[in-house]
DNA sequence: ATGGTACATGCAATTAATTGCAACTACATT
DNA sequence: AATGTAGTTGCAATTAATTGCATGTACCAT
């Protein structure tokens, strides 16, 4: 599989450019096992590569972000983090606000509503990768008791 | 209308106090139009008591989001928004990443989505005011066109 | 292969947000 | 009304993320 190269060619023909940093950021995502930090991704760089600063790391995934290689989520611990989207393939989690619990939920149920929304309004969402902030149903039940 | 009491309620019934602070913090967002961020709210309180802490802005609007009085957003500027729920109804948008153009989008689709997530699984999904980025109809056939 | 240019990098400085802690205060209980 | 306590505040320090700018470099066109 040449994802790396195909990376490669999906930077060069929006404009941008494969330097060594990104390759290394590149590898670093794709090598992690998903919701890795910023600074994970750093410290992971840096161990073959001392001199790669910080900001570079964040402006790199703001690319990969843009042309959604990455997805960025915020899963409600205080830090985003950032996946290889085809790494793990689209999925999203639930998350309760009372017990901090993460479960998954599968993608269908956003590509419906994607679809529709793209159905009535032209607009393509991007779907792939959410936080659902709620109350599980233990929770829920365990507060309607009182 | 009784909003300032009947949140003081909910603020002690919950096991949090109605402190002066606190109300201001209230006012601000009761009063501004949507969309506030922390800085923001943080100026307007100032101005008739400058004495509070950034901080206790900020952790006054986490115990409101906690309580689902406020919501959070990053509308995609960089800058997370906060929104007196109650004040604007639930409300969504849609944000393209090309052109950064919003567009709002009807609660059904997201009340329909909470309905068939909270059937299956049991998990009470908040989807108050959901940023949802893509790409509008106009970027699309742009896009498509080249 | 070379050169020009638009894009990227590293550094430093800035801004946004979070956290630990001692002092303080709202408020339920008495 | 007085009191005890859990919750809150302000301050200072920390961490996360962003930005401006001069230098450097990938890579397209020649």
């Amino acid at each position: 599989m040449s994802c790396e190269t195909d990376t490669v060619k999906v930077l060069r023909t929006t404009g941008h450019k494969a330097t060594p940093q990104r390759l290394m950021i590149l590898a670093a995502l794709r090598h992690g096992s998903g919701h890795l930090t910023a600074t994970e991704i750093f410290g992971e760089v840096q161990v073959e590569y001392p001199y790669v600063d910080i900001s570079t790391v964040y402006r790199t995934l703001g690319v990969l972000k843009e042309l959604r290689l990455v997805s960025e989520t915020d899963m409600g611990t205080g830090d985003t983090t950032y996946e290889w989207v085809q790494h793990q393939g689209r999925h999203h989690h639930l998350i309760c606000r009372n017990c901090d619990e993460v479960t998954s939920l599968d993608h269908q149920y956003l590509e419906d509503l994607g679809a529709e929304i793209m159905a009535e309004s032209g607009f393509k969402p991007d779907l792939d990768h959410f936080a659902i902030f709620g109350v599980c149903a233990r929770c829920r039940l365990e507060a309607e008791r009182n």
